[in-house]
DNA sequence: AGACTTTTTCCAAGCCTCGGAAAAAATGGT
DNA sequence: ACCATTTTTTCCGAGGCTTGGAAAAAGTCT
């Protein structure tokens, strides 16, 4: 019946490790003093964990040359062990299924990108698909093989909130596709699968300037989606990957949308959309829209093309209005772009900000910052790997140290 | 630069003594080994820790009679003591403030409504009405006087985030009240400042049956308002008191709000908004729309004026839609209805569930449970003592055990 | 080479919780 | 009535982690 479970010991341990673990993927490199500093350990508890963490493989001490010239005795650099383990991002989308693979400090190891038409295919073969994939860039590597240590697999599209597999994909016509179980068992590792757009803001947990910060990452290309970060977590829905920013209703009784309903965002601003408008076709076109193809249509509106520069205008209104909905509803907040909306930002940002003022309570956020990411792939593996660490991170807290305990 | 502090054996005993206090606060009465039970702790430290709440007041040990007929010795049963504390939720409205005192057991002590015309009013007038009805409260009571421990102030509004006093409230004319401080000096007591809506959650709190559970309340009156139970926090937004749903925009240039905008939710769902809706006329009334009136208008509306009929289910797609938008952000969730809209919602039901329908994918949510509440002040003052109570837990298991340590 | 400084390591002490044993407080047979 | 049983509390030693201070280590500066 209680909600509030008990601590001990152990938790305090765990915790604390973990507290060290995250101070450094903050900043790389430290010292035991400096460990201490940031997380308000003594000194003595920090060198204790550290040398802990040593002992059992995550950490290396590593020499530094660019000592800076103090007195005193100079502090041991400490960095997490890259060798420690090895996780793989995946990344399925329409037409493609693309990855990267990790050591444990966070570098990329190797990164492929593979055409293939997934859409008529099952589950069966996606994950085969997947697990050729991840074979494929071990193999790429010069170092000697070994198994990966935790998968992440972003899709677009809503995913099950148990992270076991999809529930619909544009990528694929069949639904409801088990993944997570089948791929760890041929992959040897634990698979989590998660919607590509809400597992975005992952990207920035370690980073400096985005710490503590909530805010929102917002995908417009084909579909729109949205991802949240809120009091320091990675917003995840509880029945689904949640956030369907596309989905919200702009107008209701309006524009057509792919999922059925009408007046969603995204039938107005995801690319179809765009296309749709600025074409003066009615109809959902049947094929995903090119990145080039959208460049072009970027460049007519940027050429003074009437009836393109409308449609880039109603998409930045419906965005607006999603956007202004939003702060409405949690508070103005902070927005990283990416897709093809991203880089037709220049287009899009007037009538984004216009739709935020007519839409939020005196206009409240129509001045947020607007950052700009353009390789959305980047950001999506980015992500997986921070989430696969993470999950590593906390793992390794509970357990990892001790296992290899023989000084 | 680390996101994660440390933790020690301080943190530890504050957890557990705050898991047996929330133990309580569900159960009202158990015993030792129930609360060991119920926490995962030992026995040993179940019964270390009640001891020494026990030993500082904030417990005692009381006679059963119910005594179910078992072997073996029994149990002494504990609960809450409500001598430990005293606390007051107050409430500004429009025309009104009222407020509620109860004891550390969560138990009401007395309970205040007092009619004023507050609108033009400044805030030292504010701060002074609320230190006479806290004190007339106390007054009122059998027992010796005391000083309040903690007291929470509702307002419909917007409050600043940092719970110290009124953004803007439809009841005063006055913007930027500053409350908590100069409140504090008078009750010598902690004030934080909160607005109504989002603060509703809190009356859940400890209730079995939404523990764990994610769910909305919707308040439905002259205003529109929301209060957001989200992974087992209520929501607080960072800027302001947030979820201001009633202002989420509804239709792109729609009719006009008392916010200025065009489209707001509330310019249809409001009272307000039904009654101008209803008369035919333009203008948003200069005066609150009494209750009785709303009455009056909802039973029009059951006898089949046709003018009320639209009026109210034009509120309830308004709703409905906006339901749906955050279905589609968050999650579906179950709502807690209250205000003059739980009191019409037959007329509404329909409408709402429709809204949800046309703009959630897949009409996901439109089957929600829909609780309603009518009596919304017992639901502030229950919610603003449930806040104040968990806020003196945190600080008894922080410190307040120990101070009193004299068997 | 010796004085200084700064970082690490080492060790006893302090807090919690845990597990088991002992004590306490009833019930149920005989 | 009395003793065995059962169940709840209390008591006590042990184990784990962090802490603070002292000692050791490893460089700079003069």
């Amino acid at each position: 019946m209680s909600r509030l479970a008990k601590t001990d010991a152990d938790m305090v341990r765990v915790h604390n490790r973990l507290a060290v673990l995250d101070h450094l993927r903050r900043v790389a490199v430290t010292t035991r003093k400096a460990v201490s500093e940031a997380t308000g350990l003594s000194v003595s508890a920090s060198s204790a964990i550290s040398g802990a963490l040593l002992r059992g493989g995550l950490l290396e001490e590593i020499e530094e040359d660019d000592r800076s010239i103090r007195r005193g005795r100079p502090g041991k650099s400490l960095a997490l062990c890259g060798r420690a383990a090895r996780v793989a991002a995946l990344k399925i989308a329409v037409g493609e299924v693309s990855g990267r693979i990790s050591d444990y400090a966070g570098r990329p190891l190797a990164e492929m990108r593979r055409g293939v038409d997934i859409s008529g295919k099952d589950g069966g073969f996606i994950v085969d698909l997947l697990a050729e994939l991840a074979s494929d860039l071990t193999a790429e590597l010069a170092e000697e093989p070994r198994e990966l240590d935790k998968v992440v697999v972003a899709v677009q599209g809503k995913t099950f909130s148990d992270l076991s597999g999809i529930v619909w994909s544009p990528a694929l016509k069949h639904r409801h596709i088990e993944i997570a179980e089948p791929l760890s068992i041929l992959l040897g590792a634990p698979v989590s699968v998660l919607n590509d757009c809400s597992l975005m803001p992952e990207a920035f947990r370690w980073r400096a300037d985005f710490t503590g910060l909530d805010f929102a990452t917002l995908f417009v290309g084909f579909g729109v989606g949205m991802g949240l970060r809120l009091n320091g977590a990675t917003f995840q829905g509880k029945h689904s990957s949640a956030v369907e920013f596309g989905h919200i209703n702009h107008m209701p009784g309006g524009a057509l949308c792919r999922c059925g309903n009408h007046g969603c965002v995204e039938a107005y601003a995801g690319d179809y959309a765009i296309w749709r408008s600025a074409t003066g076709k009615g109809d959902i076109p049947a094929h995903r829209i090119g990145d080039e193809a959208m460049q072009r249509l970027a460049d007519a509106a940027r050429a003074g093309d009437p009836a393109a520069r409308a449609a880039f205008e109603a998409a930045g209104n419906a965005i607006g209005y999603g956007l202004g909905r939003v702060f409405t509803m949690i508070d103005p907040l902070p927005i990283v772009m990416t897709g093809s909306g991203a880089k037709a930002i220049d287009l899009l940002e007037t009538s984004i900000r216009g739709g935020i003022r007519e839409s939020a309570v005196d206009g409240l956020g129509s001045d947020t910052p607007l950052i700009v990411e353009e390789d959305t792939d980047a950001l999506v593996f980015d992500a997986g790997t921070a989430y696969a660490l993470a999950a590593l991170d906390q793992e390794f807290a509970r357990s990892g140290a001790e296992a290899t305990e023989a000084a």
